[in-house]
DNA sequence: CTACCGATTAACCACATGGTTAATCCGATG
DNA sequence: CATCGGATTAACCATGTGGTTAATCGGTAG
């Protein structure tokens, strides 16, 4: 929620840097120069390199998580549930792919940090209360009716976010590992779109 | 390959050091009290922070990928081979919990040079290959037989390693995003070692 | 025109950090 | 016992960095 258009061109290259460098590797210098903008600006809109750190982080976590609690917490049914999650998350993603790859390493080298403002930004407890409920309720009336082996809305998720943010936060990794370029990656990318969903279901099912 | 024991206490605080910071946070400092030693040493046995940091990742994916690519190049049938990586790889990751989180930040910030560096160590693109085409005919084959929607093995390789990495690298998220405490992580790393091959069986089944 | 005030800057500072150096330690070798 | 050489250290250095400060700019109100 920046106020002032140079304020807001700050966070932006701030949000640059840091995602492309890290945080720590991230020089003040560069973020000022990408802003065009005097260093000592910085200081004067954030009051330090952590606090506009902070800044970056939430605005990136915001735009990251509420969406996808938003549809896992609808009244959809499962299938099409999963479906617009993977759906949202997606968009998010394709919006902004290296996202989840700062977030994991911002979040490795100072978790009680990062969890906190993450806490103070937004009520995740309770979200997460209504996701992992009207989750389970649908998951056990699935399993009831034979169609799923039983399951905790945790294994879901945790497997929904496996497939779904690895393959963009390792994409290096697995450019690496398994070959994969860019042709390939964005051939993955739409089969997760259109199958994901049922393949969590077919996984999960007895 | 450390010759001397300093040497090797050297390596291993660095490790440490490395993987709970990042490189670039970590302090020349910290590691040389960590191994009980004088800063000046860590130049005396690796030249500088940056190739300390590059034995360090060495040593480090040397002990992540070659097991694993054996297994998959090996002439075991598939439901077996996959479920034989994924107790590798889940002894692999227990051993060093933190490994892929560190592999996956550093190689975030510079793919490149880290790339180059595994280059270097072992023939990837050799590896890659016999465990690409030795998974790709099983994969034919139970197609043919009916057991599987074609399927690439790029993108099992890619589910397997999703389902297996991810929630280690990001442990520290799940327990924010989906209240995963330390109990519900045990409980899900035993369930991928028993259900995990099998679950991607039945995902990628027609 | 000028007095004022937030936005912006150039110059500066303290300091932590990676790296160097010259001296010292210590066991082996003769 | 002397000395030789690698291991180890204390002290030091150059530099890059985050952060501060005092001055300036530029629009606005009186």
């Amino acid at each position: 929620m920046p106020t002032t258009d140079t304020e807001a061109r700050i966070l932006e290259a701030a949000h640059h840097v840091f995602v492309r460098r890290g945080v720590a590797a991230a020089r003040t210098q560069e973020i000022a120069d990408e802003a065009g903008v005097n260093k000592a600006l910085l200081h004067y809109y954030y009051r330090s390199k952590a606090k506009l750190a902070d800044a970056v982080f939430l605005r990136a976590a915001g735009a990251m998580f509420p969406q996808l609690l938003g549809t896992l917490a609808s009244d959809l049914p499962l299938r099409e549930k999963l479906h617009a999650a993977v759906g949202v998350e997606m968009d998010a993603l394709a919006a902004s792919p290296y996202l989840p790859g700062y977030i994991l390493c911002e979040l490795r080298s100072d978790p009680a940090r990062l969890s906190a403002l993450l806490h103070e930004a937004m009520p995740v407890e309770r979200l997460r209360g209504e996701v992992f409920a009207s989750l389970q309720a649908q998951i056990d009336a699935e399993v009831e009716a034979g169609r799923l082996r039983p399951l905790t809305a945790q294994e879901l998720l945790v497997a929904l976010m496996s497939m779904l943010i690895f393959p963009h936060a390792a994409s290096h990794m697995l450019e690496v590992a398994a070959g994969l370029n860019e042709a390939a990656r964005d051939r993955l990318a739409s089969w997760r779109r259109r199958e994901l969903a049922d393949f969590l279901l077919r996984g999960f099912a007895p």
